[in-house]
DNA sequence: AAGTACGTACAGAAAAAACTGTACATAAAG
DNA sequence: CTTTATGTACAGTTTTTTCTGTACGTACTT
């Protein structure tokens, strides 16, 4: 025995597992396991030899490079004399995190926010109109309340994804715990 | 008009913009439709009044509401003389929000964690080995410092976690953004 | 104790998604 | 300019997920 097979497992291991923490969060098992594939090799590669690697089509490479892509979670790079696109993992977790959540907490904030102006406004101009029944404006009053305080959640929501991009989330939560006794 | 279809109009999109949001980590548009009906009545609602409002099987609404459940986006109610059981949608979106992604994050990280230590243990016995060759060997330490440095950041986000768990988050992004010119 | 109401397990149907192979557009190489 | 290599659009297939209806167990009611 040379160890080639025990290095393959331990590998196999943390790929199986990232994959699965992937898919918590609605991402493809396949993808993550492209992921954690890119994550242990050495170097950048190629549609082709990833195709070799999981076993699977050039096309769903193409596709699910694109994903890992979109959410920065993989790199395209450049290599002299390499013709194919050549692709890596990006190594930093942290950065990985943060790149990950922003995206989707973004998008998910201004779907929110944009529905709830809009129906806020309505709500409103319901209140101001003579003809509507006394019942509805006190359904939409109720409805007012609970978008603007939704309202109020989101822009909280925001500031944290703010935090997280400018980094000062880490002057709260540091990378590496303090020492409070040196020893 | 008396304005009741301008309130259903406004719930709906409002609706259709929380199950789009929530489908963006991986929860169904139904469930997400389901947690936005139950975010605008009035009260708790019965399985049947639920099957009535999405026009869906009273069977969907039973495993619908018990995911809502595990995610402590709904709980169940108890009332005086009613037979059935009654679910009500968490109102408090900062907790929602909390709960959501702390099962998650705990979760992925007690998956990937207890998968990246066995690899570490047994990547180190690889390296203490004498009969592995020095290419694996050299693989394994590289491998090696990836998970070290992958589990210290798990350990930053079990932080993370901690203080949204316990609240302290707040004091580094408060609700409200705080007024430096007070008018 | 018998009858009724309620929630859910389970199997099958319907719908959605992931995956593949072919065909093509684009760009590099000769 | 022609040939060759590369990535992806698209249509069709396979797999997975979601949804429904029936059947059943449990617990309340009479």
């Amino acid at each position: 025995m040379n160890g080639e097979k025990e290095l393959e497992k331990a590998r196999e291991r943390v790929i199986d597992a990232i994959s699965q923490n992937m898919n918590l969060y609605g991402v493809t098992e396949s993808i993550g396991r492209l992921y954690g594939s890119l994550y242990f090799q050495e170097g950048p590669l190629t549609l082709d030899e990833m195709k070799e690697e999981l076993g699977m089509s050039k096309t769903s490479m193409s596709t699910s490079v694109r994903s890992l892509l979109e959410l920065k979670m993989v790199g395209k790079v450049w290599k002299k004399g390499v013709r194919k696109d050549l692709y890596q993992a990006e190594p930093d977790w942290y950065q990985t995190f943060i790149d990950f959540f922003t995206i989707k907490w973004r998008a998910g904030i201004s779907i929110n926010i944009s529905a709830m102006e809009r129906s806020l406004s309505d709500l409103t101009s319901l209140l101001d109109d003579e003809n509507v029944d006394r019942n509805i404006k006190n359904q939409a009053k109720v409805d007012i309340e609970k978008l603007t305080s939704a309202i109020e959640y989101y822009d909280w929501l925001n500031r944290l994804v703010d935090s997280l991009e400018s980094k000062q989330i880490f002057e709260f939560i540091p990378k590496k715990p303090i020492d409070y006794e040196k020893r």
